[in-house]
DNA sequence: CCCTGATTCGC
DNA sequence: GCGAATCAGG
């Protein structure tokens, strides 16, 4: 892959955006990260105020104005970096927020039983599966939603509306947004349903 | 351990 | 110019 014009136009809209530089990799694909970075530097367009950047001075800028005060400043883009930037999609089947519940009377703090993500009910997948999951989530590091990463399984556990809810946590597969147990149940080869009443 | 960006340096 | 290896911080 090289830095075509397109790549290099996204390389730069992402990096502007605050998107890290193995978030751009990815999006890029063909790169990695080093590439990104390194691409970044060569470009100019460095130090951003943003995340873990590492050792950083405290701005040592102070370009000495003495020959230049600086004409009429033009649409030279001065770097504006307002936001942090958020993460663009946490990824996870984060069940809603209900909302603030507008009736005081309200008793039931769930608004109707239903957001109850996943979870398929001992239904068309295979015993041995369920029977996994059953001892996974025993093991579940029960993580809160800011606590997931892309490595980390993000199956739901539990009744969001109560505390007893995190997601499982554990270790996730390659790619998968879930482990190995939770794959399992989520990710049924249309093949196996086919003829599962067997 | 996971992640981040920064730098170096052979290609 | 490129980016892997390495470094350094969180």
């Amino acid at each position: 892959m090289s830095w075509t014009d397109e790549r290099v136009e996204t390389l730069k809209k992402m990096w502007a955006e605050g998107q890290s530089a193995s978030q751009i990799a990815k999006e890029l694909g063909g790169v990695t990260r080093n590439a990104v970075i390194g691409k970044v530097h060569r470009l100019g367009l460095s130090n951003r105020t943003a995340g873990s950047g590492k050792t950083e001075e405290a701005a040592p800028e102070k370009p000495e104005q003495t020959a230049k005060p600086a004409p009429a400043a033009k649409a030279e883009a001065p770097r504006p970096r307002p936001e942090p930037a958020p993460e663009p999609r946490p990824a996870a089947p984060a069940a809603a927020a209900p909302s603030p519940a507008p009736s005081p009377a309200r008793k039931q703090v769930v608004p109707a039983g239903q957001p109850l993500p996943p979870q398929p009910s001992a239904n068309e997948i295979s015993p041995e599966a369920l029977a996994k999951v059953g001892e996974v989530e025993k093991k579940a590091r029960k993580l809160t939603l800011m606590e997931l990463t892309e490595r980390t399984c993000k199956w739901p556990i539990g009744d969001p509306a109560t505390e007893e809810f995190w997601f499982c946590g554990l270790p996730a597969q390659q790619g998968k947004p879930y482990c190995e147990a939770h794959v399992g149940v989520a990710f049924q080869p249309m093949s196996a349903r086919r003829d599962r009443r067997r």
